[in-house]
DNA sequence: AACAAAAATGGAAATCATTCGCATTTAGGT
DNA sequence: ACCTAAATGCGAATGATTTCCATTTTTGTT
């Protein structure tokens, strides 16, 4: 048998189909409406999605969650700021020609990626 | 004052010195030889480390604990088998130009990464 | 539209890498 | 040799994520 469709995973697919950035567990549950999702439900529909391949799962070295986001069209990947920490997604892979090179020196197959670059972004940047 | 130089501090860069692969810090602590460090220590000294800009820590979505690894010449980074769970760190950095790209398009100034790439190593990708 | 089997849920408890508190020890400058 | 900041050891705390298990829901099939 599938995947079941249930109310709540419903709601966490919308909740990250309206994100304008990777979330985590902890952000779905208090952007739920309806407030009736529960923490354990939120990571097993997330992992569910995960090995179905319609989310990816991203971590920092700078922090202890996962952030979670759909994958739509094209993957990308998150550049989180050093100073504010603000994250933005890219919408496009910038490392396919890496990622072929990669593979001719290595001899792996790449399937996917955990991508978080730190930076400083355009507003931290500025002179206060 | 600066950074003290210690016994276990010693131990633990040359732990990661000799290692072929990015360690956790609990392969660090079984590797000791005198068999006198201790996590907490192990740690503390990483996290120095870090911050000093001596080694570098990644994290996979795959496991919870970091990887840690010298920051030798150029900076690489870590490769990672599906099936066998193998690492392996490359020893270069082949996100240069993708880079440039993407200060290009955010305005982001870019410092650092964390980039794991998964994917089947060349053994895994036999067939049986 | 009721049934059965598989899958999903809630809630609480367990896991486990990492961090913290604090009393004690050590490194390294003077 | 002395002093002070920094490092250590140990145990306890933290906190995101997982797991357990009894109950509920979904969905395919009569």
């Amino acid at each position: 048998m599938r995947m079941k469709q249930t109310k709540s995973r419903k709601a966490i697919l919308k909740i990250l189909h309206n994100a304008d950035h990777p979330m985590t567990a902890m952000e779905i549950l208090r952007l739920d409406d309806s407030n009736t999702l529960n923490l354990s439900t939120i990571y097993r529909a997330l992992l569910a999605f995960e090995q179905e391949g319609l989310i990816r799962k991203d971590v920092s070295a700078f922090s202890r969650d996962a952030l979670y986001s759909l994958k739509e069209e094209e993957h990308g990947h998150v550049i989180e700021c050093l100073k504010c920490h603000k994250r933005v997604e890219l919408n496009y892979c910038p490392f396919d020609e890496a990622n072929k090179e990669i593979e001719r020196r290595t001899g792996f197959a790449i399937e996917d990626e955990n991508h978080i670059i730190y930076g400083l972004c355009a507003d931290c940047r500025k002179p206060q």
